[in-house]
DNA sequence: TTGTAGGCGTTATCAT
DNA sequence: ATGATAACGCCTACAA
């Protein structure tokens, strides 16, 4: 049998209660009690139970993080961003992700703060709606959405708009003047940003916006790099630069398969991708991208989300953190 | 306030053990009864609370999974094969790493279980030491480790000496006879096996193996690769192919100096990775590694620690998977 | 079929 | 400074 607090008052003779106050360091303890205490506390091995703790206290010292898919390494980087924070986190992780279940990341939500499972919910996703996010700040339970702004919640998020108009400037300056840009078909709100700080440099730099050059595709995999490659060299021979805010993996993509088709990147073909993930390093060019900070976005969320449940902040709090414009072979 | 079994008791006008049994389903309850609870608790969208759960049946419904490093891609791929399986599973995930932790994946298990946070444990480490692992097993907690055998405990791994020999046997029968094998220094038991399986090949073949053709890396970096590319030049400039049970990261580390070196590649020198992660398919020339099914891995771990908490398993399991060699350009 | 009562291991509020 | 005692919300004999 596990040893409990009562074990302990037993053999020090005194009560589970003084026990209690002992072990969570409150005051008002003779010296003499709390060191013989401890000494038994330490003999007998003792852990206190922290599911009866949570019970007392109505805390489980525990934070969700639901993410819609797991398999995306923006989220995982996220994820190790989380766990490494410098800070002395008391709050043990419990991870949920939603691909392939039958509840969609707000009825999750609800169910985990109804439970009482958790004491905060950190959510990573740009795609979740804003209807949705709404269910988020209904519930007494702190949330923080990582990836997209919000103006309900708590939100930790790059600046899109900045990132890609950053990248497009990048291009345009090395005499690019047809660049089309390959975006998501989920609409999500970074999508739309991105697309705006495309269409922003193209403005400041006194080019026409050409809808024609905006191409959608179906996911952020490899294969739609490729597939895309040959929509665009069809439709619009004229491009030179490609800009992906769709994510580098379909940059990487479209590289492969324009190196196939005997193109020179960047000579004959600039491109320039969003993320940074590894293989962005990797890949031969190796790609230019515009960074996302990942690692601190994690950082950034767990720290405001135990602020927020330890009541040191109230109010919604917003971080934006910038992109970093990456150069390297691909353009 | 949280809606409580005592609320739905009072509408209902029964007592909260009734409504209790309602709700885990049990039998002898009139239908009348039944019903009316039912309709109650979804009207007060009644969830029950799974601390007070947890603490009268003793089970946290929740396992710990313990990492070393989740910055490892190994590792987060064994993470996804555990979230993604197809059974439904009814419990929680809690996410532990102890790089950076003062306590080691023995200490943080123990407390674990003596805190009854956790009702079963998943270890990824291929690193983990034999004493160590002695401690998981004299927990009355069940847990098990993925990425390597283990006599006490659960385990889930890979025919790793079989996997070497395979990706050896490919190198000898491309004609190699000076094959340089490119192993980690942390001479954890898997380093070890595929270091045997690489003996082994050599021996089927009546090829001596040579102490000097195996070298060491301090880590599973890409820096590791572009390091040892000059030792292996310098010392054996024999060498014609290198395997390199290291990993995947050290082996594109290779292919990128020897590139720079000016040696083709598979030409001139044929390497083989091992473990096959993303990037192994985007490198130039994408690289010919040993493929670990990291996702049934994780797959099969969750269950057969499902299985063991709700006691359908006793005695120790474990399982082996097969690991396949990919064959791409770099051999 | 349902109610009563006690317990799960803590914490917290009073007394003393 | 410590002890009684009552929560916390749920489960489970056992009794009715």
């Amino acid at each position: 049998m596990a040893v409990t607090l009562k074990d302990i008052a037993e053999r020090a003779g005194v009560t589970s209660a003084t026990v209690s106050m002992v072990i969570n360091n409150k005051p008002n303890i003779s010296d003499a009690t709390r060191k013989k205490v401890l000494k038994i506390a330490k003999e007998l091995n003792y852990y206190p139970n922290v599911i009866a703790r949570g019970l007392a206290t109505r805390k489980s010292n525990s934070i969700g993080v639901i993410v819609p898919n797991l398999a995306s390494s923006f989220v995982v980087r996220v994820l190790q961003g989380i766990k490494s924070t410098n800070r002395d986190i008391d709050y043990t992780v419990q991870l949920f992700d939603t691909v392939g279940q039958n509840e969609n990341e707000s009825q999750l939500f609800q169910r985990l703060a109804r439970e009482r499972r958790i004491d905060g919910v950190i959510l990573i996703s740009s795609t979740v709606t804003d209807e949705e996010l709404n269910i988020f700040r209904d519930e007494s339970v702190p949330s923080i959405v990582v990836a997209r702004k919000c103006d309900s919640l708590d939100s930790v998020y790059v600046n899109n708009e900045m990132g890609a108009c950053d990248a497009t400037d990048y291009l345009i300056e090395k005499g690019h003047t047809q660049i089309a840009c390959v975006i998501s078909n989920k609409l999500g709100l970074p999508t739309k940003e991105r697309l705006d700080g495309y269409k922003q440099s193209l403005s400041n730099h006194n080019l026409p916006f050409q809808e024609d050059l905006v191409f959608e595709v179906e996911d952020d995999g490899i294969t739609s790099g490729v597939e895309v490659f040959s929509r665009i060299r069809e439709r619009q021979p004229a491009v030179s630069a490609v800009f992906v805010p769709a994510g580098d993996m379909v940059a990487i993509g479209l590289i492969k398969e324009a190196k196939k088709r005997e193109l020179r990147i960047p000579q004959d073909w600039a491109v320039v991708g969003f993320d940074d993930i590894p293989a962005a390093e990797v890949v031969e060019p190796s790609l230019t991208t515009v960074r996302q900070p990942k690692l601190e976005m994690g950082d950034y969320a767990i720290n405001m989300i135990v602020d927020k449940i330890e009541g040191r902040e109230s109010g919604i709090k917003h971080k934006e953190l910038p992109t970093k414009i990456i150069i390297r072979e691909s353009a």
